[in-house]
DNA sequence: TCTGGGGTCCTCATCCCG
DNA sequence: TCTGCGGGATGAGGACCC
């Protein structure tokens, strides 16, 4: 057990948010909520004045509309997110070679083994420092959280938001987390805290008392261990800066549940194709197919096979994933389909005849393009969208030959309403055009804070 | 109120093999 | 040859995380 709070977890505040503020001054200081916008989205991060309003992640954004009216709402911008998060990692790494991300606004860093923080004096410092540096290169927030271990660094974190940092001394974890609701704990969501609510346990400190063996019990061998285990603060969990890809998916939810089978088979072959794209990106191929299917009653059912090697041929995953449709039952209709493969091997099995078949399609082009472009901007269920939401994705940058740089404000019934500003200007102008205005045109996102070089690719 | 998308890990049942 | 049993592979489902 390591005995100095070295151990770093860094959490973004209100991240994607946080980033479109940065980009928008007209939005600084307002009520943000970046989600999906059709009917049936949910909000992904809602700024710190949106939850003033009780706005909150994973909520319906009908539910969000009701309680911000006001609030703007924005399509998640990935790319411009994940040029942040490399600056931000980058950050990480300077300190420490341990770096374990967990998604693009969140990481563990082990300063020890980065020989940057040996004793909680030393922590403080590198963890201030950081906090520095992430404004200064990237314009936001973070908050940080230092213990002696994995969980009691996130938990620190948690406490330190927005804009801070706490650090959790040696010897005062046990009673820090006594009183706290098992919900802190990590691997606790619904499900098991109704569980040991059930069983008149709610506090951590109910948890360690009620012992191993009954914890077991209650929850399982696994769960009920490591639960065990985290409610007396033992962690040991090591940093891990590689964990290796276990499953490639995608998966779209459809803004009207799809009745007719036909199309039901047509958007399984589309995942399927998307879905080997994914994985050939990542220079993986996999053994297990597996279908996802999301019925009219949100019951969830998944269906799989095993082939005898991996593959990568899109032709074999479509077969496949048609074979596995087939058994389904879809009457009723069908909100959500899935395409994933797992089992992965970083090599494809010798098949030359699927290499020559790829190689061809390669040739081909296809409609690979066109795809990407609508993954990139979330608009991959794009159908039903009205050609100018598609277009115009609320919140997208664009450029005006005239008025320059800007972005969506909102579009419909043949217009597109534009904010004229940078982040690095006043807050803007609005102004209206027809949607096939050929003096305006989508643009890449700017970069955050002056000076910061962007490296995108083609941009 | 009506529930996204991308993952990970665990449990349980079943089948096959030795 | 029959039965018992353990273990691995497989398939389905669920909880959880951001």
């Amino acid at each position: 057990m390591r005995t100095a709070p070295t151990i770093l977890h860094l959490d973004m505040d209100a991240f994607f948010a946080s980033a479109e503020q940065a980009s928008k001054p007209s939005l600084r200081g307002k009520a943000v909520v970046v989600g999906g916008l059709g009917p049936r989205g949910v909000v992904a991060t809602a700024s710190y004045e949106a939850r003033v309003f009780g706005v909150h992640s994973a909520m319906p954004m009908a539910q969000a509309r009701r309680l911000a009216p006001n609030a703007a709402y924005l399509v998640p911008r990935f790319g411009l997110y994940r040029e942040v998060s490399e600056q931000v990692m980058g950050l990480l790494r300077a300190l420490s070679p341990l770096v374990e991300p967990l998604s693009l606004d969140e990481a563990f860093v082990d300063l020890e083994a980065g020989e940057t923080a040996w004793d909680e004096g030393s922590a403080r410092l590198a963890g201030e420092k950081l906090r520095a540096d992430i404004r200064a290169v990237t314009g936001l927030t973070g908050s940080v959280g230092l213990a002696a271990s994995k969980m009691l660094a996130k938990i620190a974190s948690e406490q330190a938001k927005p804009d801070g940092l706490v650090l959790i001394e040696p010897g005062t974890e046990r009673a820090l987390l006594a009183p706290m609701s098992v919900r802190t704990l990590p691997g606790v969501g619904p499900a098991t805290g109704d569980h040991l609510r059930r069983a008149g346990i709610t506090t951590v400190e109910e948890l360690a008392e009620a012992g191993e063996d009954e914890l077991v019990r209650l929850l399982g061998k696994a769960h009920g261990h490591a639960l065990h285990a985290m409610a007396l603060a033992h962690d040991e969990r090591p940093v891990v800066a590689e964990r290796e890809t276990k499953s490639v998916s995608v998966e779209d939810t459809y803004d009207v549940d799809i009745h007719d089978r036909v199309r039901v088979g047509l958007e399984v072959q589309r995942l399927a194709d998307r879905c080997v794209r994914r994985l050939r990106g990542a220079g993986l191929s996999g053994r297990t197919i597996v279908l996802k299917v999301r019925r009219y009653d949100f019951s969830t059912l998944t269906r799989s096979e095993t082939l005898r090697g991996p593959t990568d041929d899109p032709t074999v995953v479509r077969e496949a994933a048609a074979r596995l449709l087939e058994g389904v039952d879809t009457t009723g209709g069908v909100r959500l389909l899935g395409v994933g493969v797992s089992g992965l091997a970083d090599y494809t099995q010798e098949d030359l005849f699927a290499q020559a078949r790829a190689q061809a399609e390669a040739a081909a082009g296809e409609s690979a393009d066109q795809e990407e472009a609508e993954e990139a901007s979330g608009e991959a269920a794009a159908e039903h969208v009205p050609p100018a939401e598609r277009r115009w994705p609320a919140g997208h940058d664009v450029r005006h030959v005239e008025f320059g740089h800007g972005w969506v404000q909102g579009s419909g019934l043949g217009r597109v309403t534009v904010r004229f500003e940078t982040p690095y200007s006043e807050p803007g102008r609005v102004r209206t055009f027809r949607t096939d205005d050929s003096a305006l045109e989508l643009a890449d996102p700017l970069p955050l804070v002056v000076g910061a070089v962007c490296d995108r690719r083609g941009g």
